[in-house]
DNA sequence: ATATCGCCTGAGAATGACCTGAGTGGCGTC
DNA sequence: GACGCCACTCAGGTCATTCTCAGGCGATAT
């Protein structure tokens, strides 16, 4: 899955270059367009596993892309991209295939989610379990559960966006700098306090569980002073 | 990875001339350009691993050059050089891609360190490990974690960015100014004495260990009376 | 032997990173 | 409309870290 080979197509550089270099980082093969018509080419030409697209585009809009695609047999999921106020009919109307959307401004945590998600469904392979794992953290992708030594716990949407980065990099020092710009929208201006409240927030949930036995659990989330946090087995 | 070349962009002779030569000096093999537009011609035609690029430049400012590369299906990983007031604005969403920054003043420790990071990841070779080792000594980059005869030891980012230098130079005795001019922003105006407050903190972090068979472990940190300090075994 | 010099290190002040409680406002639900 | 949840801001407190300074000690030279 982490071979999975993708198109993006988006005619703003910006967008499209932010999406292609942190999906190829994230491990997938990635293939751009530009504008709608090249981008049926690219995707007659190279059969990707997942095509992202972007609704808005000055040529031809995405629905239109997506039923050239199908007209011509082409049967790869679509991710698409749209802005907050488009049509929410048309776009939720798409996504009863296996295909989903994703709103504008979005942060990369949503865009690599959903296409996991998305390829977890239609790749069916049975190892591609839907939950991530670290000592006895546990998160569920599909139920959106988490467990701390087995206790649910329940987390809002960012803290619960946050904690599945940690996971996926845990081991690894993540400045807040590379916190903000994952987990939050790309056109966030605000303050990096924001992680720390939301540090604060997750510590409170998933580190402060009671054991059966009535011992505390040993802290994950770490804080490196001057660099930045961590999610990793105290020692 | 030490073979890698690089392209440096800097408008102040001073600092383009600085970065040049210590980057040489730490193996990568460097070309430098002091404005924007030959910056694209230089980078155009040696296709370098990894570009360090100011940010503020008189004609194109870094982020002009970046995309212009990209349109030129340049895809280099850049690490920028930015003032530290610039940074919440523009700066945000380059964490996320194969690039990175570093605010200016930096220290040279901190520029090789990012570099040594990108290349890491981008040039995903799997011996290319996070690890350094020096005898007993290890020092995972990635974790920011540090270990001494097995015992990890806490260092604080200025022990840890020393620590790294006297590992990339072990054998080598380095003298009092050149471990500030490395391991301490360029512009940093203090007393030479703050590296003997250093050697000294780490000497009783990573130099004082006991084995599990109750000894004290050899001191790897020697003082070269009139010369400087060395990492080094004691024999 | 003694003076000098370089280095070592403890103490303390200033700084700044981080944590968190409290509060505001937006948005959806009942 | 009232309520609750959530995202986010702000500011005060705490504590690690950085840096300075000065006394002591050992090495080196005369």
């Amino acid at each position: 899955m982490t071979e999975a080979r993708l198109v993006v197509v988006d005619d703003e550089p910006n967008i499209r270059e932010l999406l292609a270099t942190s999906l190829r980082f994230a491990g997938f093969e990635v293939f751009a367009a530009a504008d709608g018509l090249s981008a049926i080419q690219l995707i007659t030409d190279t059969s990707p596993d997942l095509v992202v697209l972007d609704v808005m585009m000055p040529d031809l809009d995405g629905f239109e892309v997506t039923r050239r695609l199908r007209e011509k047999g082409v049967h790869s999921p679509v991710l698409f991209l749209t802005a907050k106020d488009d049509t929410q009919d048309k776009v939720t109307g798409l996504t009863v295939g296996g295909d989903d959307y994703v709103t504008k401004p979005f942060s990369l945590e949503e865009v690599v989610a959903r296409i996991r998600a998305i390829l977890r469904r239609t790749q069916h392979v049975e190892e591609n379990e839907a939950v991530l794992t670290y000592a006895d953290l546990e998160m569920d992708e599909d139920s959106h559960e988490v467990r701390r030594a087995g206790v649910v716990v329940d987390l809002s949407p960012t803290e619960f966006k946050l904690l599945r980065y940690l996971m996926l990099n845990s081991g690894r020092v993540l400045s807040k700098t590379q916190i903000l710009d994952h987990v939050w929208d790309y056109d966030w201006g605000g303050d990096a306090n924001i992680v720390e409240s939301y540090i604060s927030y997750l510590r409170r949930k998933i580190d402060t569980v009671t054991l059966p036995d009535g011992n505390p659990v040993q802290p994950l989330i770490h804080t490196k002073r001057g660099v930045g946090y961590m999610l990793r087995q105290s020692r």
